[in-house]
DNA sequence: TGACAATTCAAACACGTGTTTTATACTCGT
DNA sequence: ACGAGTATAAAACACGTGTTTGAATTGTCA
């Protein structure tokens, strides 16, 4: 299928491989995800990767600057207003924010998606691009923590509270195939609500028993 | 190098193979990792393991059992003695122990690999190994939940408890490459008592905490 | 020792996958 | 309407990887 007319079909079929691309690497990693099967989702032929991007990790590249643009928009909703909130709240609210990309079937909640298939098999080339993409998550959750914690936390210290909120999170979405196995409801019909509530409350009340210790390390 | 004597070298190929692609498997998973690979390092020829055991998948079972078995020898040493002790302490014990298994350099530590492995990408033959290697885990764990959280706790309240344990525990392992970025430290000499103590007193504080709530699902 | 089975070896095969090639159709400025 | 540049298409290529093949080597036993 051809670009039939002039204008709103520019670069149409550039747009289809980006938003197959999305999809495809973000289901099965960039390694399994194959080129005619992104072609084939794009209804595109498969030298178009090569016309459009110049090869499959190109794509890859593309794809993912992509989504995480898209996804910067939807960003600024729970980031911003936050200084004047609790950080209980906060908290809660970044959990949410985090879970509800990993998990919600839509499109927007690729860019996650990849961002955690990046942790647990990163394709080297994107270190930059990883470290673009976390630092400012972690950033903000480290304020969250540190604020709980008390400021004279030693960084170590900081540093494991945070892992084991984020480890909350990604394990719901790059677990899942086990999940299915062992409890099949909590990934079929994932109760994103409960689940965000349920991560927030045990790792406040974690953060909150960690303040009180003076830690040795 | 062939066998040169009749008896302790008898499927001395076998053998090797066997520890190689324990070791090649864990490294890269079942896709990444590559026959020649485990060949070259058993020193031995690609045809011996379509000879010994009949291919990739078969010797990848083979090599999950081995080193399944192999880990069982050790798991009775913080197993069975618990149910004197309070639940505190046997969720210390429970992540210390896990956390040993999956973040200690040596070879017996394998078999936690090649499951961390296998919740990220299963292999799909695997589902009846892995249910007999993850639920005897998972059903001790349950047992410490269900003691700090109380004997009439809903289900999924349980379930959901459990998964914030082992996510922490295997996020360390498996995010590794990102925590290699963000963090060197964590990774490149991990303080495995410390991380261990951190997840028990967060965890616990996390259950403790749930505990009183009359959690709504 | 000599025959037979077990084991190892190098080479080739089959197949999937990213990439390249070459030709064809389309768009747009003149 | 025509031609240069752009975009798409089908086929072929290059390479890695699991597997197979058939010969060579080794070990066992009568």
């Amino acid at each position: 299928m051809r670009a039939t007319s002039s204008d709103y079909e520019r670069d149409a079929t550039r747009k289809r491989l980006l938003l197959a691309a999305g999809e495809v690497f973000a289901e099965h990693g960039f390694q399994h995800a194959t080129v005619r099967d992104i072609c084939h989702r794009a209804q595109a032929n498969v030298a178009a990767i090569q016309y459009h991007f110049g090869g499959k990790t190109a794509l890859y590249h593309a794809a993912f600057r992509y989504w995480f643009d898209e996804s910067q928009a939807l960003f600024a909703d729970t980031a911003p207003s936050d200084r004047a909130r609790p950080a209980k709240t906060r908290l809660a609210a970044f959990v949410m924010f985090f879970l509800k990309r990993l998990l919600s079937p839509g499109k927007p909640a690729w860019h996650a998606k990849l961002m955690a298939r990046e942790m647990v098999e990163p394709t080297g080339v994107l270190e930059v691009m990883v470290n673009a993409a976390m630092k400012p998550m972690l950033m903000q959750l480290e304020a969250i923590v540190r604020e709980i914690l008390g400021p004279q936390t030693p960084r170590v210290k900081v540093e494991r509270a945070m892992l084991s909120v984020v480890a909350q999170c990604v394990f719901y979405h790059h677990s899942r195939p086990v999940l299915q196995l062992l409890y099949p409801q909590h990934v079929n019909e994932p109760d994103i609500q409960a689940i965000a509530e349920h991560i927030a409350a045990f790792s406040y009340a974690g953060l909150h028993a960690l303040r009180t210790k003076r830690g040795r390390a």
